[in-house]
RNA sequence: GGAGAGGUGGCAGAGUGGUUGAAUGCGCCGGUUUCGAAAACCGGUUAACCGCAAGGUUACGGGAGUUCGAAUCUCCCCCUCUCCGCCA
């Protein structure tokens, strides 16, 4: 949600960024929306003052005849107050999903472009591996060693469904594991275990309605009332943001770090035949995701997102995964971010031959929404003078399961077919070191 | 699924038609006192919106209704808790 008042008067920084992220909204719309509102509003607001201050007077008249004389004149206002609260009840529910569909302006120094082509590699972390053998890919090593069974998964839930057997259920495990781990014992995030099926609210609040509405899994008969009807989380973002929902905290108590692994449900409406190999785009997962809740400051939003991309960075070295890190470009950012950084990571089986571009692919997503959530989530704080703000959020990934297990998989692939188990994640397989 | 109880300010808890945005207690903030602290005493302490201000409007789970006027009455819904049943 943005801030209206901002709007009023600022409407081009809006309708700029509107533009740069191909979002379209009409922004006159909105502010005409918004003046018959405020007018329908100062209306009914002046015919109640008028009512209350009669209504008080009514109860002071003890004389019967009077107080009945008073309730008689009383009738015809009565009828205006209804008719102006109607009025701006209207408008007011006009207004508002209007409001929403306005998106948050990219930050300054967010790269203008189209779309993720437009995306600006910032560095690398590792060299891609060269290969003395022809590599296999996730998908034939999986099967080689019946680490991941699609089939099976087809035929039980549809397409983009698999099982992780085996080796494969414990790699999955021991990267949540060691990620967690990291975040909890190095970092000092506080372990969180989300609802995954969530209401309408909570979508809305944490910016993933109404736009990206598709992209949910809703749960509920037809007949069902709207109160009643839940949607599965595509990520723990939505948990872990909308944990404080309409709370105000307590400044001293900020940042709030939290971290959680959760299963993740993606109708990915759209991408019919795109990944459709192996486990890269799936419509269930496990991810452990970060968030931070932190100040209204701009600079201490940045800085948090540039420390919170340093941990999932630190996570892939810890796995020895090659990887690049890509600032998004106003196209690709989504409505609600300010700025978002992407990690990829090296997936040999994605790699043309010759452009390297082509075997970085998408593992991680960090964004700053600054006070975009905490407004639609009415999650704010209280600073040392007793004044309120709106909180800043953050959220990036910590690693999401089974898209890892590419790059593990065939980076890690011996010559032989079998593959070496990082070291990292060794003590979560009970010291395995090979499979296969 | 069956039966019952309840939803009021940070918390506890009054309030059943009129100056109650809400008693009281706790907590919190400030002051007096003290070498300092505790205790005691005094004062302050919900938020959103409109307004330069004065001031005004809204909100007692949500919605609809009755009324000149609703925390208080009526209807519908939601949520929480207890007991029974079922269940990981």
């Amino acid at each position: 949600m943005i801030d209206l008042k901002d709007l009023r008067e600022h409407p081009d920084k809006y309708r700029k960024g509107a533009r740069l992220k191909n979002v379209a909204v009409d922004i006159d719309a909105v502010l005409q929306m918004d003046e018959k509102r405020s007018a329908a509003m100062r209306e009914f607001e002046t015919l109640r003052a008028q009512q209350n201050k009669a209504s008080g007077e009514i109860a002071r008249l003890k004389d019967p005849a009077e107080k009945k004389a008073a309730v008689a004149r009383m009738q015809s206002l009565k009828q205006q107050v209804q008719a102006a609260q109607e009025q701006s009840r209207e408008a007011e529910s006009r207004l508002e999903p209007l409001l929403l569909s306005i998106p948050q302006p990219p930050d300054d120094d967010v790269p203008v472009g189209k779309d993720a082509a437009d995306n600006l590699v910032m560095y690398r972390w590792g060299e891609p591996r060269q290969f003395a053998f022809t590599p296999r890919s996730h998908a034939e090593l999986a099967q080689k060693h019946q680490l991941i069974d699609s089939d099976r998964g087809v035929r039980l839930a549809g397409s983009r469904s698999y099982f992780l057997v085996g080796k494969g259920a414990e790699l999955h495990n021991a990267v949540l594991r060691l990620a967690m781990d990291l975040m909890t014992r190095q970092h000092g995030f506080t372990a969180i275990n989300v609802p995954v099926l969530v209401r309408e609210s909570a979508m809305r609040g944490t910016g993933f309605f109404p736009a990206g509405r598709e992209q949910a899994y809703r749960v509920g008969e037809e007949h069902e009332a709207e109160d009643d009807v839940r949607f599965l989380t595509g990520t723990a973002e939505v948990g872990l943001t909308a944990f404080h929902m309409d709370e105000v905290l307590d400044e001293a108590d900020l940042p709030r770090k939290y971290t959680a692994v959760s299963t993740c449900f993606r109708r990915e409406a759209g991408t019919y035949g795109k990944d459709t190999a192996g486990v890269y785009r799936v419509h269930q997962f496990d991810k452990c995701e970060q968030v931070v809740i932190c100040r209204n400051d701009v600079d201490e939003s940045k800085q948090w997102h540039k420390t919170m991309l340093g941990y999932s960075e630190q996570l892939l070295q810890k796995l020895e995964l090659p990887y690049r890190v890509i600032q998004c470009c106003t196209g690709d950012i989504g409505v609600k971010n300010a700025a978002m950084f992407d990690i990829e990571t090296w997936m040999p089986s994605r790699f043309d031959g010759r452009d390297d571009a082509s075997g970085y692919g998408e593992t991680h997503s960090a964004s700053r929404l600054y006070e975009f959530q905490a407004r639609r989530l009415n999650l704010r704080y209280k600073d040392a003078s007793g004044k309120i703000h709106f909180c800043h959020t953050l959220n990036n990934t910590v690693v999401a399961s089974p898209r890892i297990l590419i790059p593990i998989l065939e980076n890690y692939q011996n010559d032989d077919g079998s593959i070496t188990v990082p070291q990292a994640l060794q003590p979560y397989l009970g010291g395995c070191e090979r499979i296969g």
